[in-house]
DNA sequence: GACCGGATCCGT
DNA sequence: CGGATCCGGTCT
């Protein structure tokens, strides 16, 4: 399975999130096993975004988002959950998109439809904080679907946040059992 | 060193 | 709508 190309990650936040919709993310749990789920929801977060982790300069928790696009971000929330983010951009300039829900593939469309329900079901932690999801060789990938279907893309307000709440940067797939809300 | 609120989720 | 549950960021 080829990863996508550290060039995909490397362009607008804005254009990045839609396009990751229907692309498929691969953990590798051993040798042999991965599990893997199609993305069916989004949301981005840019430079200049109040509602970024990023906006306020670079910390410990958020320094990956100022490196190279193509690498996770985790981050710990709420005392119990984990979310997972692909970084955008290049080197320098902060962004990412949170993956707000998976479809998997003959599982319960429950499963995974919600940021931190997908790391659940993933166990995704803080140990996948900054892989680089571009090298084949990495426990976490995206890859492109192998027969990507036709499908219609909704955008709307983002969810769970306080600070600049009208901006329209999620998107979903529509009529997908799976997005984490309607 | 303390305090506070959060890119959530579930049960009521 | 409240509770779980913890940690990073900010202020003292």
């Amino acid at each position: 399975m080829k990863p996508l190309k550290r060039s995909f990650f490397e362009r607008p936040t804005l254009k990045v999130a839609p396009e990751l919709l229907g692309k498929t993310i691969l953990l590798r749990q051993s040798r042999q096993k991965h599990k893997a789920g199609i993305i069916v929801e989004v949301e981005a977060y840019t430079k200049d975004d109040p509602a970024c982790h990023a906006a306020r300069g670079k910390t410990t928790r958020n320094e990956v988002m100022f490196g190279p696009g193509g690498f996770s971000y985790v981050y710990f929330i709420y005392g119990m959950y984990h979310c997972l983010n692909f970084v955008t951009e290049k080197k320098e300039i902060p962004g990412a998109v949170l993956i707000r829900a998976l479809e998997i593939p003959n599982e319960d469309p429950g499963i995974a439809s919600g940021p931190g329900k997908l790391c659940k079901y993933l166990k995704i932690t803080k140990e996948h904080n900054a892989t680089d999801c571009c090298n084949e060789d990495s426990m976490l990938i995206v890859t492109d679907n192998k027969s990507p279907g036709h499908f219609i893309i909704i955008q709307s307000a983002r969810v769970g946040i306080s600070k600049a709440a009208e901006y329209p940067w999620r998107w979903y797939i529509k009529d997908s059992c799976s997005v984490s809300k309607k």
